[in-house]
DNA sequence: AGCACGCCGACT
DNA sequence: GTCGGCGTGCTC
């Protein structure tokens, strides 16, 4: 009987390929191997294996696969499932969620090698330019890439040429995988067993009693052997000796060393561990972990809501501790990498190397290597701390998935597909694994909120800072009035420049926050208006003074600032609007005896620059910080007594239903960072409008106000709770023809669906990357069916694809849009 | 998604 | 002519 196998190819294509298997293969193969596979004309692609069956295909004849890539499975059965589940909520394929949460490395791909056949039998005569080219080189290299090729000949389409030589038989074609994931090796020194004997042993040193440097390092390995009591690694030995490589290498070479290498694990940290010092709780944080237990007990996901440094991390800790010591895994996620290193130092206090991180910024392989401990369920990995991709690891035993700062949007993934939200996705895996679930923030999602209202999640309170340090003094300050009466100097009112001194007197730091990175968003000509666009997108270029150029935020367009305008040709050209570029660098000429440090998007690329920047600020490096959203994420300076809000309503004015929500969460988180030991901290928020309610209900700590007045507004305007939000965006080069196309879907949208359809409407940059965008909304009733909902979506796409015109245009699915 | 194939304008 | 651009269709 034939054997054939279902496998998931990481692509974007709805369905299971089947390949043929032969008898052997098929025994070896189980559901979650990684195979490579044949797929298209000659490429050779990795795919996850999924069912094996009998069924020949009667359509198509099936292709043998290439060959088993693992063992054992790497995707577990419970994956599967989840996956499966976020591809059919988040309206995408299995494939792109395969994409996303295998470490690239585990996804090989083939590449083509040229390899010279017969060349002396080719009749040069009969030979092309660019022919005899390629074969010149190959007489001097094995092999050689189709790019290196194209580099050859210079010419962007070399397959037809080589494929000519194919047909002359000059050439032959190899698909080759690589293997991109390399265990990191360690090479170890021993001593040939021959000299072990005391006897042998000095017989060899007398025969080495004129190699000077060669007793010497045998001397020296002895003494470090001695001292390690366990291998010797080579480079440790050199460190020890000072012995050079050429001594030890002839050491090898005489048989009298020998060297052998062990796999090293890539992901290594100091290990500090105090071992599970006692955690010591507070009253107020002993009666939330027994809330939380209680509604762990009726199976329900629990809400922590504790302001600012009330010191959820101890509850955290606490049930991650009573979790692993039943042998279970735990999941710690938060919205950024940002967050990690404070918390990471924290939780290896306490829990040493079981500790294992897991985020974007991890090169390929240490992710393999994290990858691989979780699914083995080796103690290095029993406590998993990540980003919103850690959610996708082979857990096998999980216990318990926290979800810090809950209400952050950044677990919502945004661009390729899956577009998933971490806290949701995370409910759903909780599920599958039947283990716990804890949300934390100070300042949870309406959504989530709503959802302990409604009963749905539990919830335990902590209204009160740790060690009852009172919350920080909140001040609104009306920089309308000052700019009226000319009390500004630059973007500082008079109040807030006089706070900052103060503090900087007593030797206490500050932050300030601004929204906006960058130096001023737009540089505008004061004479005709003009301002300089992006010419593949629909935005003004924003102004980075430290290049002194002009760039653009959503393709990377950018060209050095022109002297006068491009419109009119004045040279007045000014800035509107500014960034923390700007703040800073009105604060040096402000403040120029003191030290004034920045935290942005463009300070802290690098896999290390954020921590860099944090270590400074705690260690006093710099007085003051500047910051964006950064700044805000639960980071935990002991000596701030200032935070400044630099403009309150940059942060409320967004034309979208959530600015309030974000608006609050945001300044009440940063206004967290201020004075979190005894000496009460101090808020200062500028604003063009201080009767804002959202800014009292920030500066009255009213969290449950906020929560009352933006459910009844979307309520009354059907957004996120009382809705589901399916947003479908329309891509397309082509003006007219997205028009087009996106009327025509949203008015079949309508006809069929009989919920509330808006648009299509441009959203606010209209145009990305030379492509034009429309945004469809579906507003459905959290009573409707969604998945009778998507169905009819689908159809209709089946129906919008059918229209020959229509088909080229790009449609994506942002199911739950933020 | 990639990638090949095929048709069409812009240059060596 | 030849090359590369882009639209179209397919991948077991």
């Amino acid at each position: 009987m034939d054997f054939f196998l279902d496998v998931v190819l990481p692509i974007p294509l709805e369905r299971l390929f089947t390949y043929r298997l032969s008898r052997e293969e098929a025994s070896l193969v189980k559901r979650g191997m990684r195979v490579a596979v044949p797929f298209g004309k000659s490429k050779i692609y990795t795919a996850l294996t999924f069912d094996i069956h009998h069924n020949e295909p009667q359509v198509y004849e099936a292709k043998e696969i290439h060959q088993l890539l693992d063992d054992e499975p790497i995707v577990t059965e419970i994956q599967f499932k989840h996956w499966q589940w976020i591809a059919d909520y988040y309206m995408c394929t299995l494939g792109e969620v395969v994409r996303g949460a295998l470490p690239g490395s585990f996804l090989l791909e083939s590449e083509t090698l040229v390899l010279p056949n017969k060349l002396d039998q080719v009749d040069e005569a009969l030979l092309s330019d660019n022919e005899f080219l390629i074969l010149e080189a190959l007489r001097h290299q094995s092999s050689l890439k189709i790019d290196e090729i194209s580099k050859i000949i210079d010419r962007k389409r070399v397959l037809p040429i080589v494929n000519q030589l194919v047909q002359k038989q000059a050439i032959l074609l190899k698909e080759t995988l690589h293997e991109q994931y390399r265990p990191k090796m360690e090479k170890y020194l021993r001593l040939n067993r021959a000299y072990e004997s005391e006897a042998e042993l000095e017989r060899l040193l007398e025969k080495l009693a004129r190699a000077q440097k060669q007793s010497q390092a045998l001397l020296a390995f002895f003494q470090l052997k001695s001292q390690q009591k366990s291998r010797v690694k080579v480079n440790d030995f050199v460190k020890f000796s000072g012995i050079s490589k050429a001594v030890i290498k002839a050491l090898i070479d005489k048989e009298i060393f020998e060297s052998y290498e062990i796999r090293a694990d890539r992901v290594q940290f100091d290990v500090n561990s105090k071992e599970v010092s006692q955690i010591e709780l507070s009253a107020q944080q002993e009666k939330a972990v027994v809330d939380i237990k209680g509604n762990f007990e009726n199976d329900k996901v629990c809400l922590l809501y504790g302001v600012t440094s009330s010191g959820k991390t101890e509850v955290y800790l606490k049930f991650i501790n009573e979790v692993i010591e039943t042998g279970k895994q735990v999941l710690y996620l938060l919205p950024e990498i940002a967050l990690t290193s404070q918390l990471i130092n924290r939780l290896m206090a306490y829990f040493g190397n079981k500790i294992a991180v897991y985020h974007s910024k991890y090169s390929l392989n240490e992710r393999v290597e994290v990858w691989n401990n979780v699914l083995h369920g080796n103690d290095k990995a029993q406590v998993i701390v990540g980003t919103r991709s850690a959610l996708l690891l082979p857990f096998t035993h999980l216990g318990l998935i926290v979800v810090d700062e809950e209400h952050e949007s950044s677990f919502k993934q945004f661009d390729p597909a899956p577009r998933y939200h971490a806290r949701d996705a995370a409910i759903v895996l909780s599920n599958l694994h039947n283990s716990k679930c804890i949300l934390g923030s100070a300042t949870p999602s309406l959504e989530t909120f709503f959802n302990t209202k409604s009963k749905k999640y539990g919830i335990a309170q902590m209204l009160r800072r740790y060690g009852d340090v009172l919350m920080p003094e909140i001040e609104l300050v009306d920089i309308k009035e000052a700019t009226r009466k000319k009390r500004m100097k630059g973007h500082f009112s008079e109040q807030l420049l006089e706070e900052i001194s103060n503090c900087l007197a007593e030797k206490e730091q500050v932050i300030l926050f601004q929204n906006r990175r960058g130096f001023a968003p737009i540089v505008e000509c004061t004479t005709c208006g003009h301002a300089t666009q992006c010419p593949n997108c629909d935005v003004s270029l924003t102004y980075h003074q430290h290049r002194n150029q002009l760039r653009c935020h959503y393709c990377g367009y950018h060209m050095s600032l022109l002297q006068s305008c491009q419109a009119c040709g004045n040279n007045t050209l000014d800035t509107k609007g500014f960034g923390t570029e700007q703040i800073q660098e009105e604060l040096l000429k402000l403040f120029p005896e003191y030290r004034i440090g920045r935290m942005d998007l463009d300070t802290t690329r690098g896999k290390y620059a954020y921590e860099k920047i944090i270590n400074a600020f705690e260690q006093q490096e710099f007085d003051i910080l500047v910051g964006t959203q950064m700044v805000t994420k639960g980071l935990d300076f002991r000596n701030v007594a200032l935070v400044g809000i630099m403009n309150a309503d940059s942060l409320l004015n967004f034309p979208d239903y959530r600015s309030h929500e974000r608006g609050f969460q945001l300044m009440t988180q940063v206004a967290g960072r201020a004075g979190r030991t005894e000496k009460r901290g101090k808020v200062l928020i500028q604003t063009y409008n201080p009767y804002h309610q959202i800014l009292h209900q920030v500066s009255n700590y009213d969290y449950k106000k906020m929560f009352s007045e933006q459910l009844y507004e979307r309520e009354q305007f059907k957004y996120p709770p009382h809705v589901r939000i399916i947003r479908i965006t329309l891509k397309d080069k082509d003006y007219n023809k997205l028009n087009e196309a996106s009327d025509w879907f949203a008015s079949s949208l309508r006809n069929v669906l009989k919920v509330q359809v808006l648009g299509p409407e441009y959203p606010t940059v209209a145009r990305i990357r030379n492509q034009y965008l429309k945004n469809i909304l579906i507003k459905i009733n959290t009573t409707e069916s969604i998945t009778r909902i998507k169905n009819s979506i689908r159809r209709i796409e089946n129906s919008f694809n059918a229209i020959s015109q229509y088909r080229s245009i790009r449609l994506v699915y942002d199911v739950d849009h933020i």
